[in-house]
DNA sequence: CTCACGGCTTGAAACGATAAACTCGCCTCT
DNA sequence: AGAGGCGAGTTTATCGTTTCAAGCCGTGAG
C-alpha cells in the first residue's frame, strides 16, 4: 500500500512533456508539437500514434514554455473595486462572454478600493504578459495604467472615463446619473437631502456629486443650505448603516437620502427600518446601479440604472477589437429607475 | 500624430529582459537574477546599479520563463457554479483573502453548470500549471478532477462533499440543510409545500432533496401528499418566478414554497407579488443561502445560512496545507434564519 | 610565503514547446 | 534525364529566467 503512494508520487514529480511523448511514439518532438499545433501535415497514422502517447502519458501542454516561446497569450487580466459587489460581477459576466467569443479566459481581481492590493494585481498581470488589462482605476493608478501602456499592454478603463486621450474607456455618464437622482428628489419636493457618498479618490464618488451640484446649481439651490454630505470610507450595506444613522441624529434631519450606490442604500434602508423612520414618507431613498434586488426589498429601491453587462463585453470588445493601434472612448447614458423608496 | 503612435508601438516591440538589464548595469544576468531573488547575496553597490537599470527600463519579470525554469508557482484556480451569485462570490472572497497570506493569486472561472465549460477551465489550469484547483463540480466532473489529482495537481472540491475518499472537500450539510427547512415549515403546519428544485445532477440538489424527504419520513408524512416538486434548469431569479407561477396555477396550491437557493427564491418572491399572493399569511417562502440582501427583501426572506466566506477560506487552507499529502473532508453545518417570509 | 576560506560574481546549462531550416524519398513535367 | 516540387519527418536554435559549479580576489592562519 505505501508502494502504491509512492509509485503514484513518483511518477508524478515531473509532468509528461513534449519529449516524453515523442519517445512514446517514436517520433521527433517536432512532430508532436505539428499534431498539437497544425495537425494536417502529419500523416494519419503517426498522428494516431502520437495522439495514443499523449492519452497514455497524460500529456498537457505546459502554458509557460508554450508562451514563453510561441508569445501566444490567451488571458486578460481585470481588477475591479470590489467582487462581492454585484455591479461588478454584473460586468464581468459581460467581460467573459465577450472572451468566450475568442477562447480566451478572464483573470478577476478584486482591489477593493486600495492602490497596493490594485499595484500589486496590475504587476502580476504584467509578469504574466496578459493580453491586456481592464480597470476600474481607484485613486492615483492612471499612471500605472499608463505605464502599463507603454510597456505594449493594452489598457481599458472600466467605469471609468478616461482622464488622458491615451487611454480607452468605456463609462457611464455618472455625472448625469448624480443629477438625475438629485432632480427626482427635488421634483418631489425635498429641499433637505443628506448624500451618502464615498471617498472623493474614486472618480464616481466624484463625478456623482459633480452631477448633484451642477442640478442644485441649474435650479439656483445653495448647495450648503439643500445638502447635508456624509461620506463613507467604504462603498457597502454597512458603512450606509451607520452613516445613516449619523443622519438621522443631526438636528437639521434631512427629509430625503441619495446614497451613491445601492449597497449603501441597502444599509440606508436597514438603519431606516431600525430608526422606525417610514420610507417613502418620512425619507425617500435613491440609490445607484439597480442592482437585481433593488427592485426586491422591502420598500423597492429608486435607483439610476447602468448598463452593466454591455459595460464589460463592450470594455473586452474594445480591448481585443483595437487593441493598442488606437483609442476608444465610450459613455453610456443611465437611466433613473423610480421605484417605492422615493414616490409615495 | 500618427507618429507619435507608431513610436510608442515601435518602442514596445520587445520587453526588457534580464539580459537588457545586466547590459545596462555592466554584471551577469546571473546577478541580476539574484538581485530579485536573494538581495542579500549581492553587494549593495551591485545591487543599486541594478535596481536603477530596472527602473530605467521598465523591465518586469516575465513569469511564464520564470515557472519554467523554476517550477514555481504562484496561481490557483477555482472554478464555481455561477459568479454572478453573491454565494460563490462570498466564497471567492474567502479564498482570496487565504490565498494572500501566501502572496499567491487566483484564476476565478464561472462554469455556469455547464460540463463543457467546467473541463475548459480545468485544462487551461492544467496548462497553466496552477498550484491547485478548486472546484465546485458540476455533473460528471468528478472523474476529469481525479485525473487532475494523478497529475499531481492538488484538488479540493467546494461546497461538494468528496463521492470518493482520494479528493479533500469543503462542504456544508445540505441533507441537515433541506431537513431544517422542511422541518419548520412542518411545524408552522404546512401540509402542501411546493420544493422548487434545480437540476439533480447537482449534488447541492439532490441533497437538500434528500433532506427534505427524511424529514418528512421522519414525521411519518407521505412525500406524493405532501411535497409538490418543481424542477428549474437554472439556479437564478427568472427560474424561480417561472417555477412560482407553474405551482400557482395548480388546482392543489400549496400554502408554502422551499426554494432551493435564495436567488431562486427571489424570483418566487416577485411572482408572489405579481399575482397578488400574500407573504407568509397566502403562501410561505423560504429560501437557501442566506445571501447578504435576503434580510432586507420586501419580505424578509426566511433562509438557510451557509458559513460561506469561512467555506472559501477552508478549502483554499486545506489546499495550501497538505497539497497532495493528505485528504481532508470537512462539512460545516448550516442554521436556519427564520424571517417574515415564513413566520407570521 | 602558501593555502584555505568566504564573499561576490560569472557563465553556461537547463526548463518545455515552437518554428524555421533542412533531409530524404518519390513523383511529375519538360 | 535532370530540374523541380511535394509530403512527411527530423534537427536545432530560441524564448527569458534560474541555478549551480566554478572563478576571482583579498585576508588571516599556519
Amino acid at each position: 500500500m505505501s508502494t502504491d503512494t509512492s509509485d503514484a508520487t513518483a511518477s508524478r514529480v515531473r509532468r509528461p512533456s513534449v519529449t516524453d511523448v515523442a519517445k512514446l511514439a517514436a517520433v521527433s518532438v517536432g512532430t508532436v508539437s505539428n499534431v498539437l499545433n497544425r495537425p494536417d501535415r502529419v500523416a494519419a497514422a503517426t498522428r494516431e500514434r502520437v495522439l495514443t502517447a499523449i492519452d497514455d502519458l497524460g500529456f498537457v501542454r505546459n502554458a509557460s514554455a508554450r508562451q514563453l516561446r510561441s508569445g501566444e497569450i490567451t488571458t486578460i487580466g481585470a481588477v475591479v473595486l470590489d467582487i462581492a459587489n454585484p455591479f461588478f460581477t454584473e460586468i464581468a459576466r459581460g467581460i467573459e462572454d465577450r472572451l468566450a467569443q475568442d477562447d480566451l479566459t478572464l483573470m478577476l481581481a478584486s482591489s477593493d478600493e486600495n492602490p497596493d492590493r490594485e499595484a500589486r494585481y496590475l504587476r502580476l498581470f504584467a509578469e504574466h504578459g496578459v493580453r491586456g488589462v481592464l480597470a476600474t482605476p481607484s485613486h492615483g493608478s492612471i499612471d500605472a495604467l499608463l505605464a502599463l501602456r507603454d510597456k505594449g499592454i493594452p489598457v481599458v478603463l472600466l467605469d471609468h472615463t478616461s482622464p488622458v486621450p491615451e487611454l480607452s474607456s468605456v463609462a457611464v455618464d455618472d455625472v448625469s446619473g448624480g443629477s438625475l437622482a438629485i432632480e427626482h428628489l427635488l421634483d418631489l419636493g425635498h429641499r433637505r437631502i443628506g448624500f451618502i457618498n464615498g471617498p472623493l479618490t474614486l472618480r464616481q464618488c466624484i463625478d456623482r456629486r459633480d452631477g448633484v451640484l451642477q442640478a442644485l446649481d441649474q435650479r439656483g439651490l445653495d448647495p450648503d443650505e439643500v445638502l447635508i454630505e456624509v461620506s463613507v470610507d467604504n462603498l457597502n450595506a454597512d458603512a450606509g448603516d451607520v452613516a445613516t444613522q449619523r443622519l438621522l441624529a443631526r438636528d437639521d434631519r434631512p427629509t430625503a437620502i441619495f446614497c451613491v450606490n445601492d449597497l449603501t442604500a441597502l444599509g440606508s434602508l436597514r438603519a431606516l427600518r431600525e430608526g422606525q423612520v417610514a420610507v417613502p414618507e418620512a425619507m425617500a431613498v435613491v440609490g445607484y446601479d439597480d442592482v437585481s434586488f433593488a427592485s426586491m426589498l422591502s420598500t423597492p429601491l429608486t435607483s439610476v440604472r447602468q448598463p452593466t453587462h454591455t459595460l464589460g463585453w463592450t470594455a473586452a470588445d474594445i480591448l481585443l477589437r483595437t487593441g493598442l493601434d488606437d483609442v476608444e472612448q465610450v459613455t453610456f447614458t443611465p437611466e433613473l429607475i423610480v421605484r417605492g423608496s422615493s414616490a409615495i
